[in-house]
DNA sequence: CTGAAAGCGCTTACAG
DNA sequence: CTGAAAGCGCTTACAG
């Protein structure tokens, strides 16, 4: 009622046929002023080619007079297909995350799509229900995060169409870096410089590239007959680095390697503070290449994969997924490179 | 066709009521259960309290045995709310923009509103297209990008809900941040070190902030007496600060102030190029505080401002307009903090 | 308080 | 090729 007599108000005082009260035009508009059905407007704005060459022209240019955008919301209904894809992350702020959310948005936008990021900052349940939330509005779903079980994300996938980003729930499309591969190169130049004793500072225990690479890890100390250790971060940030530390130290090993960047510059920093020299004592080395890494100081060697092209593919993939009506075969893992910088160097004993 | 029998060869072979094909429950399926009427169901799940409270019992069990999820774009239709805000910036890589990002999203999905992000990397008219096409889709737009003129910002608001973020467009709701008091923070404490003559290193010609900090140098000049000259940088990233630095140093300034962090950083990385000491000879400082600031060696003076804050309070001001609808009162600018690092020190003759 | 009807802006078999 | 009709899943005056 209210909201009648305002728009009402607001209308301009003509006796015009009634408005939408969006004020803008809808394919009714279009067809009277082109004088044919609205069924036809919808054929030829829809699927051109299904209408006469004349008729088609005739309805394009009323379109183009009335300004028309058709309703994303009212196409949905009838077809079930809501052109937008929703993308679930941790942790906006981590650096790796939005290089992916970036990728994702630009090959959604470059399709028609339309991206909602949704963050679950919080418990794992909170994201599931973030899900549950998001779920009628999407066609999709690009899943970036660590906290949902590997089951729970396969029954997501049941109802909609499901990507994972370095995860592979069983069934599940998913889009991963070479892990096997990061690894080996890193640990290929840590040898080359002499260390035997590597620590593994790990990722949030639900992360399934964090256990990746543990595991690579553990296969490259049996080819190089390596001694070394896994050592848990509570959490996949500058503060988990730091948190770390002290078993770093206390492990004796003469190189670490961080779950991710993050982790391994909050390591560098406390090691700063405590007088540890890097690499001279302690080599550190990390995962991502992320922004940052090559302004600490020792800049800090990594191992890069390109998250960009990760958001992209992980998009890609589930719209040939929507195509299709079934989940799409997995690309190769995608290929990393190692960026070796100041923060590692010969192993050393470090003195007691 | 096709999709039809795909649907129903997917479906339980019972012969069940026709199941909508989303395979979800609607308020029909929910009436059926409860014995009401779909408009009684529909009452009850919106606006609880117009309804007898048995009756609502009734269809809140049903609804939560047949875990009925609300279709929004169903509710979008005649309702005109699509419970969705976009927010649009030009790059999301940039730290600054992520920060506000992440504020936005918190405080939408706490009112229950979707987020949908669209990012404008290119031109100002491919950020006019990606709102254009946004329109219809949502209730309200966050605007925290520089590309567009004013006029056409304010174009864009007279048609839909709009609030922008460091900008301000002749009547239109914005959040800024208090550019006066933080150029007066950070000018103060260059005088404070014996500094004379100040570069500015703009950001891009059309953003506002950029403008702002600008003016405000001006008038700090002229309190303190000081040469102030502006720089252009031609983007506001780290290349930026590089491609200004050749000006920076033949401008024989003694202190330099980048519109934001990244830019700074260029900065000092060209001088740490060409062997020019910071701060010993040359006086670096930024805005934003962003990640990197405190790792970079020496680590940056900055002026840091709440972007999540900022988001945040876009995104609260923009529902409020869309309750009320009408552009709320522009609360105050948000205040700054000064953070004082190793880039600043005292002013010295720079060796020709 | 609740039912029956009309409508939001599209799409898509079904006829012709 | 195109029109007329029904329907997508909701909401909301209008009656009772």
């Amino acid at each position: 009622m209210t909201t009648n007599e305002t728009a009402d108000a607001a209308e301009p005082a003509s006796d015009a046929p009634k408005r939408p009260r969006s004020g803008r035009a809808t394919i009714y508009d279009i067809a009277e002023l082109a004088g044919v059905n609205p069924s036809t407007v919808s054929r030829a704005l829809s699927r051109p080619g299904r209408v006469s060459a004349k008729t088609e022209e005739k309805i394009r240019r009323a379109a183009a007079e009335l300004n028309f955008r058709i309703n994303p919301m009212a196409r949905a209904l009838p077809t079930g297909r809501t052109m937008t894809l929703a993308v679930v992350v941790a942790d906006i702020t981590n650096p790796v995350v939005f290089r992916t959310i970036r990728g994702a948005e630009r090959a959604a936008a470059s399709s028609n799509y339309t991206l909602v990021i949704a963050e679950s900052q919080e418990s794992g349940s909170a994201e599931a229900s973030a899900i549950e939330r998001l779920l009628p509005s999407v066609d999709g779903i690009v899943l970036a995060t660590t906290r949902l079980a590997p089951e729970v994300i396969a029954d997501i996938a049941g109802r909609v169409p499901l990507v994972a980003i370095n995860s592979r729930p069983p069934g599940v499309s998913s889009v991963v870096t070479d892990a096997a591969d990061a690894v080996s190169q890193l640990i290929g130049h840590l040898v080359a410089l002499g260390h035997t004793s590597i620590g593994y500072v790990a990722g949030p225990p639900t992360s399934w590239s964090s256990a990746q690479r543990w595991e690579a890890l553990l296969a490259e100390s049996e080819r190089h007959g390596l001694a070394v250790v896994e050592i848990p971060s509570g959490s996949p940030t500058i503060e988990g680095g730091h948190a770390a530390y002290r078993r770093v130290i206390a492990s004796r090993v003469t190189a670490v390697v961080g779950f991710n960047d993050l982790i391994a510059i909050g390591i560098m920093q406390e090691a700063a503070a405590a007088g540890v020299r890097v690499p001279d004592e302690l080599s550190v080395a990390g995962f991502d290449d992320i922004f940052g890494s090559e302004l600490i100081v020792p800049a800090l060697t990594t191992v890069r994969a390109d998250l960009d092209r990760a958001g992209a593919q992980a998009v890609e993939s589930l719209l040939a997924q929507i195509q299709d009506g079934r989940p799409r075969e997995d690309a190769e893992p995608m290929p990393t490179e190692l960026i070796v910088r100041g923060s590692t160097g010969p192993a050393s004993a470090r003195p007691l």
